[in-house]
DNA sequence: GAGATTATTTTGACTCGTCAAAATATAGAG
DNA sequence: CTCTATATTTTGACGAGTCAAAATAATCTC
């Protein structure tokens, strides 16, 4: 069994080559996003390398071998069905599920994990809206858009908040832009590095272009 | 926070003291429940001493000191409403929630623990009849009766099933020994070193003593 | 109570996951 | 191209948790 570092490494990993997956991630990212110290990715790295589940050569980057990806999946799929679990059974909120998930994904055998998927009714994502990967170990692979790319007068409907920290869904929850939301682009400002947007019968809300980014959309039918 | 094997650790101390919490373990039964070597459950003992969660003086034995009494009573409530819920609502076999549970103890935040106590209706006991300590840390001291000190004749309830092992399990599920049955005592057998108990309405049940032990028992009203 | 047996502790070693800081490679600027 | 800034890797260290085997203490046995 892969340890828990193991699986957050390939986690991470996973979610930084989001829009290609043979892109490949740099130590420094890597190091950031796991909030270790560069050397530290490197050495890890090197022991995934050893067995087998990333790609590495010095000086270059990682990205993950389709054994990386089987498991990075699966950890991805107790995560999301476990968040599912708390919001939709326990009651928890979607801006604090996070933290307990980050463990629990470690903790689920496959046969429970089953049994939870069952209870929930196969949901299809997560209270944020990230899909959640098939037993099978596959997910579709849908095209990323993301909400800073639309310009002055689209209208998207939000589908997925890619950060989890508490404080940013919450900002986004109590502004109307949680996923299903539909929103028009009222503006966007190159210098300002803002952009405005209006969910229906709503606030227009302003966001900086790095918290446009955390948003995912997809064009409102 | 204490890590998975503290707590491990505090919880079987706790388990091999439940006559008498002020009796001292050995480190040999210490050892043996852990599954290591003697030395290193020498050598973790002097960690949890240091971080005065256990009483410890060398060639003696080790006890818990009461913040080891109440993170051992913490992790055991979280042991036995994880195997509650599994079994409850998730519908996995009793005989087969103790490795999840295992886990899943060290992976639960308190506000997560709650919530699952209440989804539950605060039960009582969890499936092998185990009593869930109380979200303050404590849980009522009832007196201990194994079944192998009762003499023929002897009318009573088991309460609890001590060994969680699947196999053990499977044999006390197969002859109808769950938790609440009421078990005549037919006779004892010192030389044989064995026992046999009749569920009412079900065929006798001849066992050694060694499994009479892990059996309590209330006296039946 | 001396000697043998058993239990406990100590020592030395190892893996995992981490950091700090030094060494080195790569990429960028002029 | 050369020098400099930045990124990466290496080295040395550490704590946690473990084992094997040696040293030592405690407990029987006669
Ligand atoms: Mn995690
Ligand atoms: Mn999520
Ligand atoms: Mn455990
Ligand atoms: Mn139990």
């Amino acid at each position: 069994m892969p340890s828990q570092a193991t699986e957050d490494y390939l986690k991470h990993i996973f979610q930084l080559t989001l829009e290609n997956p043979h892109q490949l991630v740099s130590m420094g990212d890597l190091a950031e996003s796991m909030e270790v110290v560069p050397g530290t990715a490197t050495s890890m790295v090197k022991k995934l390398h050893r067995d087998k589940l990333v790609h590495y050569e010095a000086y270059s980057g990682v990205k993950l071998t389709s054994k990386g990806r089987k498991t990075a999946l699966r950890v991805l799929r107790r995560h999301r069905l476990v968040e599912t679990l708390l919001v939709e059974t326990f009651g928890l909120d979607w801006a604090e599920v996070h933290e307990d998930a980050e463990r629990l994904e470690h903790a689920i055998s496959d046969k429970l994990m089953e049994r939870i998927d069952s209870f929930l009714g196969h949901p299809l994502t997560d209270p944020h809206g990230d899909p959640i990967p098939a037993s099978d170990g596959e997910m579709p692979t849908t095209k990323i858009h993301r909400l800073v790319d639309g310009v002055a007068g689209d209208k998207v409907t939000i589908t997925r908040i890619l950060d989890q920290e508490q404080a940013f869904l919450r900002f986004i929850d109590e502004r109307g832009l949680r996923p299903g939301t539909t929103v028009r682009i009222e503006q966007t400002d190159d210098v300002g590095d803002a952009m405005t947007v209006r969910p229906s019968r709503r606030q227009p809300v302003t966001m900086g272009r790095a918290a446009a980014r955390k948003l995912l959309v997809e064009p409102a039918g």
